[in-house]
Order: structure tokens, then C-alpha cells, then sequence
DNA sequence: TGTTAGCACTTGGGTATGTTGAGTGCTAAT
DNA sequence: ATTAGCACTCAACATACCCAAGTGCTAACA
């Protein structure tokens, strides 16, 4: 039997199956597509991708339905990123116009990105460990309570509470503020371990607790801007795609909520060199989502952070990477990537 | 027929659905709950339940089922609102200890009272409007683009984008920084649409436009901190509690995810002199949760922000209105409301 | 060697039919 | 006002059956 068909009939399958949601037989292939060739021959074909554990039946007498490992050589050899339509690339355009505020544009990113999908979009919050500080301030809420807050150059804020050891005036803030600005303004995020300790050494033994708590404070920001927050959007999109169809949704909920479980899965996922990486199934790490796929890719400067969609295994991957990947290039401009 | 015993018979009517979710029959009542009297007597009481809309039966020969009006009536007249058990109590001490960020509080808070309640739940920020403005900063991130911070007493840091219609110096922003800092530092937020213009037009021409965009701007900032934006955890326990009990989870997702909606709900919620305030099924002014109840109250400071969960009308509304209760009195204690 | 027609075989899903049991409403007696 | 008793209803379950879709295999064919 000829290779090629081989791979052609996969795809068939893949694709009638992403569409109808039901089992496809060896008739309806050969109805639908017009493969030169018998629906005997094309049973051989089957029997053959079975064998090779690409397709499966859910019982004897129906037709195959794709495996993990079928959608897998699916995408790496035999879809090919579909353009996306004029109406979508206006889509794009339209919806990302506007402030441009780091939140805002994640915001409706992640939201457009849903409903180009129809699944549920989630985005990493750009790293920042390249941003440079742009501003610091320290705000004295109680006696021993500093508000924090770190601005970096991208325009994202990031604030948190420190607990001072001794009560501590605004005229020490003010003077510590000045201090550490001075060290560390234009450096960048990452960098920050490196330089306050020297900062705190040099302070006046009686400010030198109070630096302390507040140079560990910033490098936690500083940290926990580096990969700690996402956004989400088109959770209900889950419930709509599986109406009568399982992807039990209760994990996938249940991971998406643990935003931990997601980030780690964001950042796990290798680059791909064609654009977009997909992760299917059981291929994900974590298992509420063995009946799920993800589809991301990076963005912003060096392709650190990411942007994807999760779904049921069961998804348009031609037309879902086309979307991601563009969406993801069109953030990347907007966020000067 | 007494009319105490009628309201017994809807209480075991109510409770015995709530935790087997299957229509409830005269016979299983007399057994489970010692009414002195048989089930004959309980189905003529039945009889009038149902003639005064208070409980439906799906088919001629199935039990009952509460209405909307019959959990109505459950909540507003018969039940009581249990304690907390003690487990639960320290649950929430013990969780509720930590940094007290208004963010992370919140976060931590709203996880806390899915758990309890086995529910979605939602928390509105607080309103800022009676908080008072601690810092103003202005930070040029382009020649045109300035990213405005406002923050308040309350620990609060809002931010937004604005543009001016010409260039902008580090000196000037500056200088407008330390204008409208003289004017409205320490005064309300909500006071800021009243003092702003008039310190607009207190600088010299030249700088008028550019002041004009970062009153917006800071008007904006102040606006939309008054109530504009919540957070929620939970949203797996909707998969979990309905797994072969329809509420269809789709259109409720939807209006999670809607945070205008969802906003608009807690804001219309009157507040009830009992604590907590209760709405039920098609009570709700919105399409998708006409399965749904939600459970609400107020916090902080005039209660004027409001806390709650979701979740369908087949609830445990007892338990269900106590941890809302507990959570939000604990949580207007750590706030000083 | 690859393709195809033909055929026997499997099996899930649909329909028709019975059976069961929980539950009801009503009536007559207490 | 309560209750025992009874006829009645009807969803849920079970059984049997048929049908269509689909398969694997074999034998013939190019």
C-alpha cells in the first residue's frame, strides 16, 4: 500500500472526525473525500493505522477515531497552518485597537483569542525580567505596614505589603525611596538580587532592618512578576463544545483554577521552530487534562511568555494554530516583541 | 390542617431534596423525619403545598420538588442559620492569617468560601469611594504616554494608560504631579471629580491640556475603583455538584465570566436586615442563572461591597448562608470595616 | 503486489412490549 | 382532622428484536 494515502486517509479521518464528532467509517471516507479508491482498500489502510496505533475503534462495529498518537503525526506531518480568513485578520485588528495599558491588552487578547477559537484562551503575563525599574514607591499604611510598589518601564505595576520589625516614618521611607531608586533605577527586574543586598549594606545601621524587609519586598515583586499571573477567558466555551460530547470538564476546570498547574504547563512547553507547539492528550503532564490538548507559543520579547488555548483533544488544530500563532505575532507588535 | 405541620412537611420537603436530589414522596418523609402523623396525612398537606405553588411534582407519580417560591418561603420563614461548625471556624482563622494585601486577601478569602460551600464564589473589591488618595504618580513611558498610579490609604493601587494630544517632559509631569498631590492628597476619592477641574485650571496654559488628560485619567482610575472589578474561585464545584443534575453549566459560565453581569447582580442585591441576602432562581434578573441562586452579602465599610456564592436553587441554604455570613464578618474585621 | 467485490459476522442503537414499584388522589371509616 | 385502603399513573428498568453501519477476510482481478 502506498504511503502516502496512508497518511492521507489519516487526515481524512481527522478532519471528519473533528467536525462530526462520531466515529468514521471506511464508506463515509470514501464518499466525502474523493480518494481514487474502494472503500475495501481503505479499510486495509485502516486496519494498517490501527496496527501502527494511530487510529482505534470504540467498538467492533464502528468506525476509527484518532488517537493521541493520530493527532500527534496529525500535526507534525500532515496539517498544514491554514491562513486565517479576511473577517478574522479584521478581528484581530479591530479588537486590539485601543489603550494600551499591559492589562488591558492582555484582557481582550485572551478574550478574542476565545472567541476566534472557541475554546478557553489563557495568557502568561509577559516577563518582565528584561523590564527595567522605572519607578519605586514606599507607602506607609500603619506603623509597621509598607505598601510597596514597583513600576517597570513596560508599564506594569506590581504591589505587596511589608511588614516592618519596628514602626517606621514616612521620612525614613522617603529617604530609603531615594536610596534604592538611586542604585536601581534603569537596571533591569532581574537583576535586583544582585544589587540591593549592596544597597542595604550601605544604609545607616538604624535603617538597615528597614531596608531589609522592604529590598527583600521588591525582589519579591520583582519576582513575582517574572511568570506568576494569567489571564483567562471563554471558560463557558468548554461547556458549549461538549454539550453531549465528554472532556469531562470538571478537571480542566479544576486545573485552569490552579493557576500553578497552568503556568507551569505554559512554561513546560518546549518552542516549536514551526511557530506553535501542541500538546496532546496524555502528553500533558497533568491529568486532568489526558482528554485535552493545548496549543501555545510565545510572545513579547524573546518569545518568553506565552499565549495558547486549551481544548478537547478533539479540536480544528489546523484553524486553532492559525489563530494562536497569528494572535500571537499581532501581540507581539503591540507589545514591541 | 395545622399550619405549623405545613411548613414542617416543606422544611423535610426542602432538606431531604437538597441532599438526595430526587424528588421527595410522602411515604420516605414519615420514615426519615418523625412527623406524628402518616402519609396520608402528609400527601393532603403535599396537596396544598403544590395548590399554593410551593412545591411541583416532575410527573403524576413522583415526589415533590420545591418551586423557586417554596425555597422562598424555606429561607425567608423556616430555616435558621446554623452555626459554623467548629472545624470550620478554624479554617477560616487560620486561612485568613497572612500578608494583608487587599489583593491577596481577597484571593485567599474567595478560595476559602468556595471551599466551605462547595459553590462558586465571588467577591466585589471593596468600594474605594470613602478611601482617601495616598500617592499620585505619573510615569512617562512614551513621549505621548503616561501611565498614571493612584494609590490609596487602603493599600489599593490602581493604574491606567493615558495619551496626550502633545509631548510630554519628565519635568512636567513632575510639577502636575506635585500640583494635584497638593490638592488631593488625603482627600476622598469619590470627592475627585469635584477638586480636579478647578487645580486644571489653576496651571499655567501651557500645561492645561496635559493636566487635562491626567484628571481624567485619574478620575477614571478613582471611577474605576469604585466597584468595577471582583474575583472568583470555584468554578470546578459547578462540573462537580451538577454531575448528573442538569443546571446546564454553559450559560452560568457565561455570566461568570460577563464580570459586568455578575457585578450588576451583587450591586442590585438589597440588603436584608437578617445578614445575608438570598436570590433565587428566576428571581435573578438574568437569563442564564434562572437555575441558580446566589447568596450575598455585604462587607467593609457601610457593607457597601458585597461578597457571595453561586450555585444552583438546590442548595443547602442553612450552611450556605452561614459561611457567608462568617466569611464576610471576618473579612470586614482584617479590613477595618 | 495492490485493489476490489462480495459476504459473513459483530454490535450499538432504536423500537416495541412487558413488568415493577414508588407515588398519588380519593373515599370511607375512625 | 386523620388514616387505612385501594385503584390508578407513569418513569424506570428489562427483554427481545431488528436494523444499519461497519468490520475482516477471502477470492478474484489488473
Amino acid at each position: 500500500m502506498s504511503e502516502p494515502r496512508k497518511l492521507e486517509v489519516l487526515r481524512a479521518i481527522v478532519e471528519d472526525y473533528v467536525h462530526s464528532r462520531e466515529p468514521v467509517g471506511s464508506k463515509a471516507l470514501v464518499e466525502r473525500h474523493h480518494l481514487g479508491v474502494s472503500s475495501a482498500t481503505i479499510r486495509n489502510d485502516m486496519a494498517l493505522l490501527e496496527e501502527e496505533g494511530l487510529i482505534a475503534a470504540p467498538h467492533t462495529s464502528a468506525g476509527r477515531i484518532p488517537t493521541d498518537k493520530g493527532y500527534r503525526l496529525f500535526v507534525d506531518r500532515i496539517s498544514e497552518v491554514k491562513p486565517l480568513s479576511a473577517a478574522e485578520r479584521r478581528a484581530i485588528h479591530s479588537l486590539l485597537e485601543g489603550p494600551d495599558d499591559v492589562e488591558d491588552i492582555l484582557e481582550r487578547t485572551v478574550r478574542l483569542l476565545s472567541q476566534l477559537t472557541n475554546q478557553v484562551a489563557v495568557v502568561q503575563y509577559p516577563h518582565l525580567s528584561r523590564a527595567r525599574v522605572r519607578h519605586i514607591e514606599f507607602v506607609l499604611l500603619a506603623p509597621r505596614q509598607v505598601l510597596v510598589v514597583l513600576i517597570a518601564d513596560s508599564g506594569k505595576v506590581e504591589q505587596g505589603v511589608v511588614h516592618a520589625a519596628t514602626d517606621a516614618t514616612d521620612e525614613e521611607l522617603m529617604a530609603l525611596r531615594a536610596r534604592f531608586l538611586g542604585s536601581i533605577a534603569s537596571s533591569q527586574l532581574d537583576l535586583m538580587p544582585q544589587v540591593l543586598p549592596s544597597v542595604v549594606a550601605l544604609c545607616p545601621p538604624a535603617l538597615r532592618n528597614l531596608a531589609g524587609a522592604l529590598a527583600h519586598g521588591l525582589e519579591r515583586l520583582a519576582e513575582r512578576s517574572r511568570d506568576e499571573r494569567m489571564v483567562m477567558a471563554g471558560t463557558a466555551n468548554l461547556a458549549r463544545s461538549n454539550v453531549d460530547f465528554p472532556l469531562s470538564i470538571g478537571p480542566v476546570l479544576e486545573a485552569l483554577e490552579e493557576q500553578v498547574v497552568m503556568l507551569r504547563l505554559l512554561s513546560d512547553m518546549a518552542e516549536d521552530p514551526r511557530g506553535v507547539t501542541v500538546s496532546i492528550g496524555r502528553e500533558n503532564p497533568y491529568d486532568g487534562l489526558s482528554e485535552a490538548s493545548v496549543v501555545a507559543t510565545g510572545y513579547g520579547p524573546g518569545s518568553s511568555a506565552k499565549i495558547g488555548i486549551l481544548g478537547p483533544t478533539r479540536m480544528d488544530y489546523p484553524n486553532t494554530m492559525a489563530a494562536v500563532r497569528a494572535v500571537a505575532r499581532y501581540l507581539s507588535r503591540i507589545l514591541g516583541g
